[in-house]
DNA sequence: ATAAAATCTCAAGTTAACTTGAGGTAAAGT
DNA sequence: ACTTTACCTCAAGTTAACTTGAGATTTTAT
């Protein structure tokens, strides 16, 4: 039975589509692990492919690589994580996945109403400033823009 | 009648929930013009508060300030940009949402279907790496995870 | 047995989008 | 008039996510 680590980071890159110093530097944010070899190469499991898989596809939908870490740190450490280790990880994310598209649904149909539209004042545009309540009062404004 | 451009710097920032630092930015940019007053303030025409809402809702979608600068140089350079205008920018802006909220879907439902499923071996998964065909031949894995 | 290709480490550079700070002027409040 | 706030410019710092480069060692190919 061959070792369970047996990829090189070249293989993984090429495998992955990333650069090697990206595995590197994976490795050293605590994505991604490896074992060394007798000249002190890296070797990976198998399972890295799957990893990394997830870290693009959840760096898609803009998660950082710091909120990934913190997702796979609730995967097991010891064993291979298995379906239901990443069925756990995938329903987090399809929240959140599911509240962007909203969030981006509104933002389309209120470019659609509100950019387009007419309303150049500032009284009813909800695509306008969000602390911007004419500067007066009432809080009729909606505040889409609003920076994290 | 009043001057047309009569806010300032501080205004702005405070209207549109942001640092004066960022408004010195976007003009910088070229995302943003002002006149200067007698003594060297900015002075803004009140249609930066809505280009100011259109910067802030596009980086929501990621776009990026140089792309929104692109956007904006299609903009009138003389006049306040009307309804027309601004509804030529959301067409364009529209079309890409709508590409991307397809995108966020098919993530979803791939990690649905995929991150969570038994398929961990590689060779059907679609979530898994993109150059990874097993590393045969066969192109049977799709791109998900594909960086631009 | 070499030479070429892969790796390794560590430091420094890169891009985007801002923020912070220093030193100085202008405007506003009392 | 005086003091406090608001601005101004310009340079440098910040964070994320990597990339590049230098100098040295390992593996692999011929």
């Amino acid at each position: 039975m061959l070792n369970e680590y047996d990829l090189s980071v070249g293989q993984v890159a090429t495998r992955c589509g990333v650069k090697v110093s990206t595995l590197h530097f994976y490795e050293q944010k605590g994505l991604i692990k490896s074992l060394r070899n007798q000249g002190n190469q890296r070797r990976y499991p198998r399972d890295v492919l799957r990893r990394i898989s997830v870290i693009k596809a959840a760096q898609q939908f803009g998660i950082s690589l710091h909120d990934i870490q913190q997702a796979f740190s609730h995967l097991p450490n010891q064993r291979t994580p298995n379906k239901d280790d990443w069925s756990q990880l995938s329903k987090t994310w399809k929240n959140q996945l599911n509240t962007q598209i909203n969030a981006l649904e509104d933002l389309r149909d209120s470019l659609e109403g509100c950019i387009g539209c007419g309303c150049l004042s500032m009284t009813s545009c909800p695509l306008y400033n969000p602390n911007d309540t004419l500067a007066t009062k009432g809080d009729g404004a909606v505040l889409l823009a609003k920076p994290k």
